[in-house]
DNA sequence: AAGGAATATTCCTGTCAAGGCATATAACGG
DNA sequence: CCGTTATATGCCTTGACAGGAATATTCCTT
């Protein structure tokens, strides 16, 4: 996994272009209206989904569609696959998750001085 | 999906440590120490990483072990099954998919103006 | 060739995040 | 209680990045 990633997919404009693009490709001027966005942050932002490889753009007369390439996502996929016996295997040390769990009892505020006289 | 899980992971450095933690629980200190860090950088991260949900800390005596948490992941995955489909289909659409990548012949420039004396 | 539509690029600015360093806090051993 | 270990926090500086506005580029149409 790069890390490029998910430094594309962090930032919540191109997690929406991702999202959008999911459906079927979108030119740059559909992405701009469809999100609200103007059109230069949206050329500026498919070009880092592009740099990140998230992205192809075809060019198609005038205009440029964005397509998805599968490739990272199926790298994010791999990835995760290495991440689930931490949810499938739970139940076998559901001890260790409860752990992970708050406590039940409410525990004093930590930042309360505690004098209560 | 919310965009946190992608921020925490787009860091190299968080990313080491969610490596790490995906074997077992470390200590601060001993994240610290295997990733080569300093040890308030890594509480920052940690800070982080904790903020995002990734990861649970435990106070155990005098030090804090760092757990990875399992939702965010399934989170991240139930989110990429919407996306399977673009590597899974592939051979169904295989001429869509063979769009995306570059033409093998050596097409003609098209910003050439095409005037060859 | 000219005008227009679609997209890319540049410059600017504000914001935010990461590392370094010093220091504060917390829990342990004696 | 004191010193030590483990960890957290605060302050500072620097670099990256996102958005805004203007402009450049590319391609189509006529």
């Amino acid at each position: 996994m790069n890390h490029h990633t998910f430094t594309a997919l962090a930032d919540p404009h191109r997690f929406q272009i991702v999202e959008l693009l999911r459906e079927r490709p979108h030119s740059v001027g559909e992405i701009a209206e469809r999100l609200g966005l103007r059109q230069p942050q949206t050329s500026k932002h498919l070009r880092v989904l592009t740099d990140a490889g998230l992205v192809h753009m075809e060019p198609q007369a005038n205009r440029r569609i964005a397509h998805l390439r599968p490739t990272p996502f199926r790298d994010l996929d791999d990835w995760l696959t290495r991440y689930r016996p931490l949810w499938e295997e739970r139940l076998d040390r559901l001890d260790d998750y409860l752990r992970t769990l708050p406590p039940e009892d409410p525990a004093p505020d930590p930042t309360d001085p505690g004098g209560s006289p």
